[in-house]
DNA sequence: AGTGCCTTGATATTCTATAACAATCAGGGC
DNA sequence: GCCCTGATTGTTATAGAATATCAAGGCACT
């Protein structure tokens, strides 16, 4: 299952590090349920769908409903800490939080591993295509299914 | 609403007939149902969800159930006359259903028209960012949001 | 303490999609 | 024609994803 071993509590570590600080930089809440959250999304590298947060979430004695869960997450999207993949109704934490953007992913459909690809000049080639065709640029959702390098061996 | 005025009943009765062609090609069985979700899609410019088909599909009398519906959808998107917006949850006609396809598109989110871009290179692109990351291209979904040409004015 | 605003809780509902099984229809071999 | 087979459609029930609405709680500022 994982690709390369690596430590992903420290992962998760820096991703709610980061997170912390950038909601001190810009004055928004970092509150605790949004952190537990965040912490949720990134403990699968896999994207994760909003009820399986809830069930995270919810331990034994009460369960949360799901405007708490979504509620979180639209506060996280918004902030630029978690992606929405289209595809797969599925959540997943971004790799570079500290800049604002749309993510574009790539998806293996052996794994379902999600790797993102933070390249300007992809961005800046959909954002010609588009205005060559008389739209202006707002954003864009690109998710590519192939398979990865790993299952590939 | 209409960006250009166009003859929409012509336009419909193209896509059926191109269908209809290709299934006798194929040998796949364009069937009533089919061919009447086909031309529901068609009916609005715009993207159209299920339910929406579902609700013009059933006249007063008799109400279709949902798997009627998807189904119907499952194949016109099989076999390439339909394409699915996944940022919209919603349907669109294919503009070229002769070369089965993943479309990539543009969403003016003013007046909800979607473009279809036929563009080999944009498709070169990806497949080549994909595969410098590693991953094999097997397809890819790309919507993008702006505002169209006639609603900047 | 009182006000206002943001966040969270709680209940209900809407929207989207599929599972499972029954009935019907079309075509091929006899 | 008649039966067999497989694909298509009908039907019922349910799962899965997301939001509307209103109430309650927390925090900051006066």
């Amino acid at each position: 299952m994982l690709k390369h071993k690596h430590d992903h509590d420290a992962c998760i570590e820096n991703a709610l590090e980061a997170a912390q600080k950038i909601c001190e930089e810009r004055e928004t809440r970092f509150t605790p349920l949004r952190r537990r959250v965040l912490e949720l999304v990134w403990s699968k590298h896999e994207p994760i769908t909003a009820y399986e947060v809830l069930d995270l979430l919810s331990d034994g004695k009460k369960r949360v409903a799901p405007p708490t869960v979504y509620r979180a997450l639209d506060f996280l999207i918004e902030e630029g800490f978690v992606h929405r993949i289209e595809s797969l109704n599925s959540f997943v934490g971004c790799s570079d939080p500290a800049h604002k953007h749309q993510g574009h992913f790539m998806i293996c459909t052996k794994c379902s591993n999600v790797t993102e690809m933070n390249e300007r000049s992809l961005h800046d080639v959909i954002k010609k295509a588009a205005e060559s065709n008389g739209y202006s640029y707002e954003n864009s959702i690109l998710e590519i299914a192939g398979i990865c390098e790993n299952c590939r061996n």
